[in-house]
DNA sequence: CGCGTAACTTGATTCAGATCAATGTGCAGT
DNA sequence: ACTGCACATTGATCTGAATCAAGTTACGCG
């Protein structure tokens, strides 16, 4: 459980997965070359914790593969999750050198890390990474807030349902025939508390869909969507996305 | 309702009540001149609306004074609330000329209204600008991630609770005798919104703490904190604040 | 000054989801 | 192949907050 996470050799800038969509997106040759020259690869595996809450941490860094989840916990042990990491997703922030929630990795995941002083100054000096920084920020925010509505609004159903469309968005991002298989990253007990739901209600949820036909499992870490008008229906969100008729 | 809001004087930055705080902080003397000539006031009453979803913006602004909400709504109209908006706290986003939420003044409000075009433009020459952009929205994060614990796991009481502490805090921030009184700057059925409850819950929750000798009413938008250590602890948050002993 | 309406309180009842309690399933390790 | 354990399902019961339904308070306004 609290092993010291594997450092790997890292991958070169040029040949990363996440190179257009992290940080660095737009960043040149040069400063890719300085960002080569502070990262370091870290690996943990799945239910490893990253970061503990309130521990200083001297790196910033970029999800490379896998998915983290943030997560805050209430005295007496209940805890909900406040973010979910996917690769591409950044971890810290400029001038502050402690987080306020838990980070634990939910399957295998590889992080790129930078020391936090020479990003610090690399952020000062490049104005297109400090902005995308901002753009990265904002778009959790968004996601935040569309998550507030969801705890604080939406039914155990409408709840599910939203979560199996935002993975099925996720995921299979490209080209897919809509029957495609869907696995599930996470433990109904994980679904449970980033959806403030118990792990009961989770587990009622998913066969109520699946016996109403929407989905279906092949294995408990696998479903498909057989109707996803229907899911999208019982999402509660607006029908189609502000279409102006 | 739908009136337009009124376009009133503007006062000199040099002498505004939030010039400490809001997002031109740390600007000198040349770039508030800048400022000065970009900026309009705008007036609301309590009630109006501010921003509707989706509608295009040609402007950005800080909250000088009064209080609004940014909320969400489902289909069927339930609606929760996702942010509150401040004095110095700022409305939009560089890059973007749509909100994702309604933006409503709960008090009267006076925003300060910048033009989308020259802002931006000042935003990408002048870097303390886009940090602070940054500072203000990663703490509009860590806002968001507490109220999503709350939505998620919190009582019913726990939630009134932690919603008077907040208020205390934000309100006579400076020089409390502990008993000061605490002006609610909003209705029941609003404070659900907020709370992910409904307006006869926060009522009787409301009312419980009352019984309890907690707090009191003089005015039924008017209360005193009468045991300040009782309503910390039905918070449900930490004793206090990660004291290391 | 009383009238009307919006805001609030209070009570009775219902119900979705939590909690408590078995039981079932399947993979990791020997 | 067997054991153990973590994960998952399913059922019975309970309960906190929603919903439904009257009242009550109090402030803005003719």
């Amino acid at each position: 459980m609290n092993t010291i996470p594997k450092t790997r050799p890292t991958v070169s800038c040029s040949s990363c997965p996440i190179r257009h969509r992290a940080v660095c997106a737009r960043c040149d040759a040069e400063e890719l070359n300085v960002l080569d020259s502070i990262k370091t690869y870290r690996s943990y595996s799945a239910g490893e914790n990253i970061l503990w809450r309130g521990e200083p941490v001297s790196f910033l860094a970029s999800v490379v593969s896998g998915i983290a989840t943030l997560s805050k916990t209430l005295e007496d042990g209940r805890t909900q999750m406040v973010g979910l990491l996917l690769p591409s997703d950044f971890i810290g922030r400029p001038g502050r050198d402690q987080v306020a929630f838990d980070v634990t990795a939910t399957t295998d995941v590889i992080l790129c890390c930078f020391e936090r002083d020479p990003f610090e100054r690399l952020v000062d000096e490049t104005p297109h990474i400090s902005q995308r920084l901002m753009e990265l920020a904002l778009d959790e925010l968004d996601a935040a807030r569309d998550w507030m509505l969801l705890l604080g609004r939406k039914t155990a159903r409408e709840k599910i349902a939203t979560f199996i469309e935002l993975l099925a968005r996720r995921s299979n991002t490209d080209s897919h025939g809509r029957l495609s298989t869907l696995p599930l990253p996470m433990t109904r007990d994980q679904i449970a508390n980033y959806l403030g739901l118990t792990l009961e209600t989770v587990s009622r949820q998913f066969n109520a869909l699946k016996k109403e036909g929407v989905i279906d499992f092949s294995d408990r870490r696998t479903m498909m969507i057989l109707d996803l008008p229907a899911l999208q229906d019982a999402t509660g969100n607006d029908s189609d996305g502000g279409m102006i008729s």
